[in-house]
DNA sequence: CATCACAGTTAATAGAGACTAACCTAAATC
DNA sequence: GATTTAGGTTAGTCTCTATTAACTGTGATG
């Protein structure tokens, strides 16, 4: 471990027996057992998180990794078939949810306008709620398996579509390519703030970023070709 | 190797023995050694812009580098003390490249409106032109020394300060902490074409993102709060 | 011309860390 | 209650790669 954080995100102590997880929040599986394992498994996928963002997946150890959920080293493997597949299941997971996000989004807007300005909000949400996973994606996506990759690239793409169908509601006129292009940008845009805003409240307030972040975004997206 | 590019960069061949790169384009040195070995450093520091851009830092061995420079593994210490000196030049100059650029753009410009135009002109033509170390910079920066870090973090907190005082002569009544995040959400949705215009042309010409990429800049730093 | 400096080379060295083996214990299961 | 199942553990193994060592050949330098 170099030198960085691994505490704050274990709820539980990392010392504590196994069993004190049983009673956990969620994990809706039969046995005590199969309870415990879930919440393992997201305890180390929060934990991949949260350490990919701040050191790059390339700097922790799966025993950092392990260590961060309350378990040690190679009990990862329980739980995942290596280490690349832990970043697999944190990414797939991310772009399932952003495209599950944005089509329920879209399918309740009217207009393509409101449709737009729905879809800004909700990705604005999203990154100030999840930088941690938002910085990991466009930081260590290619140290994903090569099918793994396949698979995000698609899910982003189909996410990229609705922003851009969307869009084509808007400016007709417009080619698909530079619509396109609008809809990169404006994730670089919102996705900027893993950065700007510190997980430690150095720079801004999420609250007061919320809506500058909108606003920009909406003005980039309608701005003149 | 993984097994992606590191051809098409060494202009040489790298099989040619190294008097060969004697007669390169620019290197100012007196004597014949001191211009070979000058080429050979901008070579590999070229080469590390792209294989670092492409693979990411920590999947580039030494062996890579210097293969790619025309050159074989340990040659690099001749050139720089190690691996994470390679990438703290690259960095350092590039920042120090940004921030040159922006105060003569910011000097040679009028009144604040014209300044801020001029500015978004300038990082949009140099995140086109060097898609490489745009990429390197913001996946790659937590592998520098701490000392590096320290170093490119000042330069580019002077370049964010340069467009907030510019800025600020536009949106007087706005606060500091706004304009600063509005410049960082700038450079995020600018940054982003590394990843949407491909190197070897998939997405959109580079001609119409140019322009397509002020207007959005620009709509967006003049966005109402 | 003699000698030095120095960019390169190939052959160790060394440390890190992903993954595997062998065991252990307690919840499931019958 | 006996037996299986499976999550954990600790102690290897094995590979990869940054760095160092020991040499070599050739362009400066006097």
């Amino acid at each position: 471990m170099p030198i960085t954080e691994q505490d704050r995100l274990a709820g539980d102590d990392p010392a504590a027996p196994p069993e004190a997880l049983a009673g956990g929040a969620h994990a809706t599986g039969a046995t005590q057992r199969s309870r415990a394992k879930e919440t393992r498994r997201q305890a180390l996928l929060s934990a991949a998180a949260s350490l990919f963002a701040v050191n790059g997946f390339n700097r922790v150890s799966l025993e950092d990794l392990g260590a961060a959920a309350g378990v040690s080293g190679p009990a990862v493997y329980r739980h995942f078939p290596g280490k690349q597949a832990v970043l697999g299941a944190l990414l797939l997971s991310v772009s399932q949810d952003l495209l599950d996000g944005g089509q329920s989004v879209v399918a309740a807007a009217g207009d393509p306008a409101s449709a737009l300005a729905r879809l800004v909000q909700f990705h604005v949400d999203f990154a100030l709620s999840n930088p941690d996973v938002i910085r990991v994606q466009d930081r260590d996506f290619s140290n994903l398996s090569a099918d793994d990759q396949a698979q995000v690239r698609a899910l982003q793409r189909s996410y990229v579509e609705l922003w851009v169908d969307v869009l084509a509601g808007i400016h007709s006129e417009t080619d698909t390519a530079d619509l396109r292009m609008r809809a990169h940008a404006t994730f670089g845009l919102i996705n900027s703030t893993p950065h700007s805003v510190r997980n430690h409240g150095r720079r801004m307030a999420i609250k007061s970023a919320r809506p500058l972040l909108e606003n920009m975004a909406l003005a980039a997206l309608t701005a003149p070709a």
